[in-house]
DNA sequence: AAGTGGTCTAGACCACAGT
DNA sequence: CTGTGGTCTAGACCACTTT
């Protein structure tokens, strides 16, 4: 049965399996930082496919900074450090913690099904009478609790949730028990004073401000069907980014 | 001979063209949040050109947060309240300071040649007989001092640099007066203690930490020739980006 | 001159929404 | 069923780099 859904894996999204198996390629080292991956050309005959479908495959490696594109020579293997760029764009905390060594828990500090004061009106774009559930979490790195977690989840889109589910991946639940897609989000970042929640949950240390970030998460419908806000003690806080220039 | 840059921008890059006239469309509401844009196949016909092309340009417009494409359905206009979410991927401190309100300054406290300590050779990748443009510079919001700058530039890449084009904008210097491009950069985001020298060039208000923003930025050749530290006042921090999430 | 990536075309078939 | 976006093809011409 999985072998079908390989198969059509392989079928379907043609550029989308060449993009894997090239990055795999950079991740495992057999292509090395500085050298020229084969052209266009020549990736299309040893696919057995048309260029554009290869370049599709390695507009989105250069996207997500595997490569840099050079015109009348080839494209070249960035130097990207993976260790310390995991992340772009999109990451739950449990895709984070997957790839970091400390060990990591996750508590459910508070689990309830809300209906949403006016400022939560406004962050969820929502009614006050729609239900949304409440969920406060605290993450633990070596001993200390140094992130707080507040997730607000439309109960129209995520109609079954529990405490459970909360302690493990929030995410993992939406996309493989429900199917839903998560598509974009808006993230903010700033510093704020800690509040009395701050330092009833968290090991603040001394520490007066948290970094907050904020991020409103869409479905691929491009419905708002989260608001969440993740408090790091300023000592514990690492955001990391390739951005590439698009056009002004 | 101006008309003559223009055809050749129509002729050339057709989808970048058509992505600009979409993305304005959008900003002055001539298509409004919500709503959807005409189809491939009309905007195919509109424009004279194929439906791939249309299609480059909406890809585009999707992954700049313009536009959610659905299947089956159409394109429809996100609700990017532009106004807070100017930023995505790069942007120099002077692109930011167009699109704000309150009156900014510039001030160049240091501007000197030297020769890179190991730290820097490190964070430039370059030898310790590479020149190196060292520039400090403060911003100012409202009569205070709230950010640091300090960039390190590689002379080989930018042989000519004087303490007034820092003054104005070394981007601007870089892709105008040089005929450079600036493709993209890793970017990291950390709080860290006071130093000395912010202390010296801030007016910190008490304040014992500072948002640091690190940057390295390199060239469309992928060379690297621009390591950047942002130093921020920890209540006048504000980062916003938008984040499409790719393929896992 | 030959090879590279960048752009563009005119078609094709598919999966999915709404009718 | 029609129209939508998603994928793919086989070719073409261009600008650029290297030999």
């Amino acid at each position: 049965m999985n072998d079908i859904v390989q198969v059509r894996q392989v079928k379907k999204n043609k550029y989308k399996y060449i993009y894997e198996e090239l990055a795999d390629k950079m991740k495992d080292g057999t292509f090395q930082p500085g050298e020229l991956i084969p052209s266009e050309n020549e990736l299309a005959q040893q696919y057995e496919t048309s260029r554009e479908t290869i370049r599709k495959a390695l507009t989105l490696l250069s996207q997500n900074g595997y490569i840099q594109k050079l015109r009348g020579k080839g494209s070249v293997v960035l130097d990207t450090n993976r260790a310390s760029f995991p992340i772009s764009g999109l990451v739950s905390f449990k895709e984070l913690a997957d790839q970091m060594k400390g060990s990591i828990k996750t508590e459910v500090e508070e689990f309830n099904l809300i209906k949403p004061p006016p400022f939560l009106q406004h962050q969820l774009q929502c009614s006050a009478k729609d239900d949304v559930w409440k969920v406060i979490r605290t993450r633990t790195f070596d001993e200390e609790r140094v992130i707080l977690d507040k997730d607000f989840l439309l109960k129209k889109y995520i109609p079954d949730l529990t405490e459970e589910i909360c302690g493990q991946s929030i995410y993992a639940h939406i996309e493989h028990d429900l199917g839903l897609t998560i598509s974009f989000a808006k993230k903010e970042i700033v510093v704020e004073t800690c509040t009395e929640e701050d330092k009833r949950y968290l090991d603040l240390n001394g520490f007066l401000h948290v970094v907050v970030v904020k991020n409103y998460v869409y479905l691929d419908d491009a419905s708002l069907f989260q608001y969440t806000e993740s408090r790091h003690r300023l000592d514990k806080f690492r955001f990391v980014d390739f951005a590439r220039r698009h056009m002004k």
